[in-house]
DNA sequence: GGCCAATGGCACCAAATTGGTGCTGATTCC
DNA sequence: GGAATCAGCACCAATTTGGTGCCATTGGCC
């Protein structure tokens, strides 16, 4: 519970691959190599990535995936609800669904509406929404003290912010 | 996929009403009809949040369950752990145990040892050990401009904070 | 004491989810 | 043409999860 799944952590391990190479066409067998990983399992993940538009594929002999966003842009939400099966509708039902992924609606997660449960799956989400493969790709002890953890903090959009314009 | 099982949103709701009566004995019976929920799995659920010492249980006619502590000292995380199954071992190795649960260690998430993906556990368990009962029991729009989200930002133990004394 | 409503403990099962594979085709490089 | 690669789809086995069955114990109440 409240894990990610298999699927979900191949793919960002893959994705984190690719951040590491820019500009470089990386395949799946390479990737499967490089940190054990079942290859036909993470094929299939990185498929599902590419139909989202997240990576760019090239067939044929020497083809492979390259990021298809800038890993600043890449969210960890739009890779999870990319790779998952039974996408995980798990922000709220009046969230908007703009042309990279979702973005919280403006109420957030005090939304008068969620119960609870839904609260806490919101912040979750808000996690997800706001951590970048950047931060993913980061080496480890880059940011010594908490920066990561500093921005995620969560949505909080102030009417002033993005959230109104987007 | 990151997911509350059905037994952890259970004794959520469960919890949740407790807290909203306080000093009142409340049988599984009452709280399972309330909300339309399995008794007997209600029950198995508060069966464990009773052995984690989260909820004082009373045998016997009249019998049921009351909070062991105050909302505000009862994390999710607390209630999550107590009633999975499989402890979900997902923050750090290092972690610290504590007499009312687990706090993260020193490091925090920035832990040059975590990967990724377990930082992003770590990310998302640091969000459940912060929210506690009574923000989870709040009455919805209380705090209209995102108070309990506010607050949801995960931890970042500043080196002259609880963290070093705890 | 006897009954009934509770919790406590343990085992068990069915359904859903997840991890992983098989196969076949389409591209592209050499 | 052959090898390497992605694309699509179906399929299955293992695990996890949701939910019960059964019986013991405890305590109030008549």
């Amino acid at each position: 519970m409240l894990a990610l799944t298999k699927r979900a952590e191949y793919g960002l391990i893959a994705l984190v691959h690719l951040v590491d190479r820019p500009d470089e066409v990386v395949s799946a067998r390479e990737i499967g190599d490089t940190y054990e990983v079942p290859r036909r399992l993470l094929a299939e993940v990185l498929k599902a990535l590419s139909r989202a538009g997240l990576v760019e594929s090239f067939r044929g002999a020497n083809g492979g995936y390259t990021l298809a966003l800038a890993p600043e842009d890449l969210t960890v939400a739009q890779a999870v609800t990319a790779i998952e099966q039974a996408p995980p509708r798990d922000a709220c039902e009046s969230d908007i669904k703009t042309s990279d992924g979702w973005s919280a609606c403006e109420m957030s997660s005090t939304c008068p509406i969620k119960t609870p449960i839904q609260r806490l799956r919101a912040g979750i989400w808000g996690l997800l929404h706001q951590t970048t493969l950047r931060d993913l790709a980061t080496p480890e002890p880059v940011n010594p003290f908490g920066e990561l953890i500093t921005k995620a903090q969560l949505q909080t959009p102030k009417l002033t912010d993005a959230a109104v314009q987007s």
